[in-house]
DNA sequence: CTCATATATCTTGACGTCAAGATAAACCGA
DNA sequence: TCGGTTTATCTTGACGTCAAGATATATGAG
C-alpha cells in the first residue's frame, strides 16, 4: 500500500464508475521520476552542475571531438526549445564551461565548444553520475532492469517513433 | 534503435570504461514522462486548467465531502513546497475554483474546499483525463500493463518505503 | 497565566522553462 | 544579380517551482 494506491483507492470510493489501473502506472512513473531528479541533482551538485548545465555538457562530450556542437543539434538532442538552449548556453559560457565559436560553414549561427575545463568536468561528473544512476537501481534484479526496460522501450516507442 | 539508444551508443564510443544500461532505463522513464505530461497538458488545457491546477481539484475532489482540506494537507498529498501550494491556492482562488475558508479547528490556518464551480469542472476533467490515460497506454497490453506497474511498485517502494 | 517553542501559512528572490516573435544571414529561382 | 523565403539564433514576457525566511497562532511546561 504505497501513496499511489492511497490515491486510487480514494478514487474508487468517490467514482467508481472510473477505471484508475492506468492513473496508477502513469502516477508511478511521475514519482518515480521526481525521486530519481533528486537522486541525479545530489550529484550534480556536487560538481557544481544542475540538470540543465550536466545535459548540455554530456551532450557535447559524447559526440566526441572536436566536443562541438551548434545550437540547433544541442536542441536536437535535449528535449528544450531554443530559447531555453539560449539560456543554459549563456551560464555555461559565463561559468568557462564551454565557448562560442563561429560556425565557419554558416555565418547565421555559432557553434558551442567544450573548453578544457568544461571537458574535465563533466568526464568526472559523468563517472559519479553512472554510478549514482547504478545505486539508484538497486531496488531491482538484473532481470527485472532487463524487464522493465524492455517494457519501457516499448511504450516509449509509441510516443517517439525509432528510427533506422 | 530509438533516440536514447544512440545516446548510448556516443558514451559506448566515447567512455567504453561506463556501463550505461541502466543510464538507458532511467533516461525512457524521463522521456516517457515528459511524453506522458504534454499528453496530460493538452487534456487539462481544453478544461482551462494546467497541471498543477488540476492536481489541486483533484485531490479536493477524491478526498470526497466536504471536499475541504489545509494547505498542508494538500501539501501532503502533492510533492510540492508550501510556497508552490500558496501559488496554487491563490490562482484557483481568483479563477473562482476553490474557496478559503477559516479553520475552525486551528486559527492559525484555512481550509481550501472546491466551490461549486470548481467541482463540477473536476469532475467533467478527470473523466477525460482516465480516458486519456487509457489511450497513452495503448502500445501495451494488458498483461505488460500489469507486469509494468509490478516493476515500477518494486522501484519506488525504493525510494518511498510503504506503510500501512 | 505566561512565555518559550512548535506549527501553519505566506512572502521573497532566483531559476529554468516555454511560446511567440524578432533579427540576421543563407539559399535559391528567375 | 536580386529579392523572397527559409533557417539559425536570440529576446521577451509569463509561469511554476523551490529554498529560506517571515509572520501569526497554538500549545504546553512551569
Amino acid at each position: 500500500m504505497d501513496q499511489v494506491d492511497r490515491i486510487l483507492d480514494q478514487w474508487r470510493a468517490e467514482r467508481p464508475d472510473l477505471d484508475v489501473a492506468d492513473m496508477g502506472t502513469i502516477g508511478r512513473v511521475k514519482r518515480l521520476q521526481v525521486q530519481l531528479g533528486k537522486g541525479m541533482d545530489r550529484v550534480f551538485a556536487a560538481h557544481g552542475l544542475n540538470a540543465a548545465s550536466f545535459d548540455v555538457l554530456a551532450t557535447l562530450r559524447r559526440a566526441g571531438p572536436p566536443y562541438a556542437l551548434s545550437p540547433s543539434d544541442l536542441v536536437d538532442w535535449t528535449m528544450v526549445t531554443s530559447g531555453t538552449m539560449t539560456n543554459r548556453i549563456d551560464r555555461l559560457e559565463k561559468a568557462g564551461l564551454v565557448r562560442r565559436d563561429r560556425n565557419p560553414e554558416d555565418g547565421r549561427g555559432f557553434v558551442v565548444a567544450l573548453t578544457e575545463a568544461g571537458f574535465a568536468l563533466i568526464d568526472a561528473a559523468v563517472s559519479d553520475h553512472v554510478a549514482n544512476q547504478h545505486r539508484m537501481m538497486a531496488p531491482l534484479t538484473a532481470e527485472e532492469r532487463r524487464a522493465l526496460d524492455r517494457l519501457l522501450v516499448k511504450w516509449l516507442a509509441g510516443f517517439e517513433p525509432p528510427e533506422g
